[in-house]
DNA sequence: CAATAGATTTCGGTCCACCTAAAATAAGCC
DNA sequence: GGCTTATTTTAGGTGGACCGAAATCTATTG
């Protein structure tokens, strides 16, 4: 059940792996797994080699890279590892939003199964981290809400934010300011003419009339909305 | 104030040179550097003269290695993570006493500053860790309690447990079974004829009588007394 | 005081993960 | 179909930390 313990750097290829599929569908290519490890694309090459010896991953050469079972299974306990401890940051710790992904990033290859169990359980066994990103189960099972791009809505949609892309600090800290956090509603308003901004009417945690933000194009790829109301809901009643 | 980083093993090393001193003068030879560390005495060579050139100990070929101040600062900084990591992992995730030490020691590589300085603040800057040693604080200062070894104590002292060396977990689990804990109170009994182990008076935790328990060589040279009573105080009174 | 046993260091050599530069391949375009 | 461009792989090389074997030093001790 327990393969011979894997490297760090093993670990963090299939976590990238498993993480840029999870939102979509489309396997990842060598050279944005070199960007998003910050390596060479050499070394993802060789990296790669070992990971199919592995039996990590399937991979022709010159084609994209996509996980195996095993690769899956590992990928699920290294982000059941990540986000539990960003949650224990957060609840435990008093970590800011933006403060827990490089802590967890180190964390996340150093503690034992018996750490992440117990820390688990501490918790309550909670089944999103505070990006709202779910959390797998012991087992590798997770529940993936539905949800859309932001950037994909339409004008008039609206619905709760069930996910933040946690990649980009600075970001994070800018929603933060704008008041937009895991479970906040907000309406999708007009495109900004030229700057391609969108606006956006974020709901009050009381209900109260909507305050609107701005949001360009990075932060409408990182903004996740469950998809609970496909309007006619409303409409109807 | 903050040096480049240290790799692992670099923390490693300072960490064991310092640990050795810690109740004890005599400073440490390379090969027993070696056996704790659990390398060959050709790799402590290496590292030894890189630690050199950093400046974290002072060694001259072929005799002992002791630590400069920088070194002891760092060794300080390490000791203190595995500490409050210890606690940690006792007082919040429900480990054994004699779980502790292994998850620790990976964990220490991995936690910034950051972390370390809100565990303290979470765990309410204790001073000692579950195996009774001394927690240093975020400047490196601590409080080393004066103790005598148990085996060098004498028939009739007394005082409690201040320390247990948490080198070997199975004999934590004796102890544990016997129970003797840190701040256990225990009387120096007569020495067995031939075996050398050691009778000593348990008190329980309520002040009722005793019972006796036998400690062999291994023990004796892990258990450290508080030096609270020449037992002239008692006889006094 | 010379011989030797034990500790320590030096000397090649390994493995891992990374790099740069150069070569090979795939894909788009005229 | 052939050319260019962009992606991907190979080749050769680095630094860190480790190893075993061989050389060297220290310290005893006869």
């Amino acid at each position: 059940m327990k393969s011979p313990a894997a490297s760090s750097s093993i670990e963090d290829y299939v976590k990238v792996i498993y993480s840029f599929t999870e939102w979509q569908d489309k396997p990842i290519s060598s050279t944005q797994l070199a960007q998003r490890l910050g390596v060479a694309n050499s070394s993802v090459s060789e990296m790669v080699r070992k990971l199919k010896d592995l039996g990590l991953v399937d991979h022709k050469p010159y084609s994209a890279v996509t996980l195996t079972e095993a690769g899956r299974g590992l990928a699920l306990t290294v982000v059941r590892r990540h986000r539990l401890i960003e949650t224990f940051l957060v609840e435990e710790l008093g970590y800011a939003w933006d403060e827990v992904h490089d802590e967890a990033e180190l964390l996340e290859h150093a503690v034992s199964e018996t750490f992440v169990d117990r820390l688990a359980a501490k918790l309550g066994h909670p089944t999103r981290d505070p990006h709202g990103d779910p959390i797998p189960d012991a087992d590798g099972a997770l529940e993936l809400p539905a949800a859309r791009l932001l950037s994909e809505l339409d004008e008039g949609h609206h619905g709760s934010i069930t996910r933040i892309s946690d990649d980009d600090p600075e970001l994070l800290r800018y929603l933060s300011r704008e008041g937009i956090d895991v479970d906040t509603h907000v309406e999708v308003g007009p495109r900004k003419p030229f700057s391609g901004a969108l606006q956006v009417l974020v709901s009050t945690a009381d209900g109260g009339a909507g305050h609107p933000a701005e949001l360009g194009e990075q932060a409408l790829h990182a903004l996740w909305v469950a998809d609970d109301t496909p309007h006619e809901g409303c409409t109807l009643a």
